[in-house]
DNA sequence: CTTGTAGTGTTATCATACAACCCTGATTAA
DNA sequence: TTAATCAGGGTTGTATGATAACACTACAAG
């Protein structure tokens, strides 16, 4: 029987929780360009945690240039709110939540991808995912060489879309989905989930090369809830992601990860 | 006259040279993916500083997904060492074709953007778009006040897709395409375009407010073709289009790392 | 008005201790 | 023999306190 066992999930650590909890104070606007943060004392009794832990969060905002501090004055938020360069923390994707939100915009992107591509595809694209997919039916399923076309199949698919920014998204957010499948390690091959998954992208490359956008798009979504399936989400696209967000205007929201911090000591 | 005093630039904190020592053992192959890293004490007194400091570095590559570490087993060098940063070049969206593409992009998020809105929206959501449309109907067309309240509103409507990842994408796309315009500078202003833009994101706003999907969709295309006639691009969805884009990497460059620790040490 | 200086608050770093956890190997029970 | 349990050492995660380096302010002295 398959063990469905529930991927240790050991929360990430507190310096992740901090480091996230100020990111929020900063987009959600509660911390603007320019401000000053609290003294590293102060933040650190109000999260409940070690100097030590809000030193490392800083740390690691400092490096993502969303904040910036000086010895002997404080901390500042970047005046610059225009990062010229996107990062995903790779701790954070651990959370379940995380993971499905990323899963959801590589779908939108994939399924408007392939509606461009349906539509602009050349024959050297063409040509280029016929053979991505005799790849991946002549490696076993789930080898190196069956991901390796996998990936490179959709590839293909974002370049027939003419849109570069478009296959750099792409890349850069399939990359990190594919990582944090990767790690959590708990995908179950048979010989069914080769055939069906084949015939996924079949079915894709069918549509795209007959210029049938509204069917490109409807196989690449259907390929899509499959794989969420596959990798253990049921189903993207219900409404579970909507967590009530029933946040009343406080001066700094806190309260969540102290009770994270409680639960964590506690347990 | 004025002086043109060179900041004094003080070297960067120790955890970052450490980080980046580090990361260059990982760059330049003698730190191999799956690797494990010393122990934190052992990198402490090799670099000669204290366990905090090497900790604080660890935390930065850990958030930026190069190593990995397990509490009671220790730290791993990362498997994949693909970018974990996505950069936009600057003078690449000069080229017409490249902001059309990005500007394509953009379309396809906001529109699937509202989409999602449309579904998941509270109604702390709503009072925030109607409070960013009355921001708009009080600022003059073109003002800093107007953009504001504009930007505003779609980061709003990103919010209430409840998936973070999309807000930060849809930001970072949006920033990239408004600071090209801002440079090319060609948009003229008229009290009939306040009237039409502001028309066009009370009907965003009210099927969002409604629940309706499809229009939701429909009205979010419909501003955006509004917005590219009005920056001067004759209406998307055209196909000409290609250009592989310039991808950027960002060396790291220090060889100060002993000597620093060094001084500090011998000091 | 300028300069020196003490005082206070903050970050940067160090040092140490303990908790949580993994791994290994010995010991014990079946 | 085999499996389960337990003890010990090693490692990371967190807490705590102390010290050094630096920025800012106020005030006194010139």
């Amino acid at each position: 029987m398959t063990l469905k066992l529930d991927k240790v999930n050991r929360g990430p650590h507190l310096s992740t929780l901090v480091a996230s909890s100020i990111s929020r104070e900063i987009a959600q606007g509660r911390l603007k360009p320019g401000d000053q943060l609290p003294t590293e004392q102060a933040l650190a009794t109000t999260f409940g945690v070690s100097r030590n832990v809000v030193r490392e969060a800083i740390a690691r905002l400092r490096s993502e240039g969303r904040i910036w501090s000086q010895q002997g004055r404080g901390a500042f938020v970047t005046d610059a709110n225009n990062p010229t360069v996107l990062t995903i923390d790779y701790e954070a994707l651990q959370r379940a939540d995380s993971f499905r939100s990323l899963f959801e915009l590589r779908g939108i992107l994939e399924v408007q991808a392939a509606a461009l591509a349906a539509r602009r595809r050349s024959e050297a694209d063409l040509a280029a995912m016929g053979e991505a997919l005799a790849g991946m039916r002549a490696a076993p399923y789930g080898s190196v060489a069956w991901l390796r076309s996998d990936l490179e199949f959709h590839r293909t698919v974002a370049e027939a879309t003419r849109n570069s920014y478009m296959g750099q998204f792409l890349v850069f957010v399939s990359e990190r989905v594919r990582e944090s499948i990767l790690a959590a390690g708990n995908q179950q091959k048979s010989d069914d989930m080769a055939r069906i998954t084949l015939g996924e992208h079949e079915r894709i490359f069918a549509a795209i090369r007959n210029g049938d956008v509204e069917g490109a798009q409807a196989a690449m979504r259907d390929h899509l809830a499959g794989a969420a399936l596959r990798v253990g989400l049921h189903d993207g696209e219900a409404a579970e992601v909507a967590v009530p967000a029933k946040e009343v205007a406080s001066p700094v929201r806190h309260s969540r990860l102290r009770k994270a911090v409680r639960a964590r000591a506690g347990g």
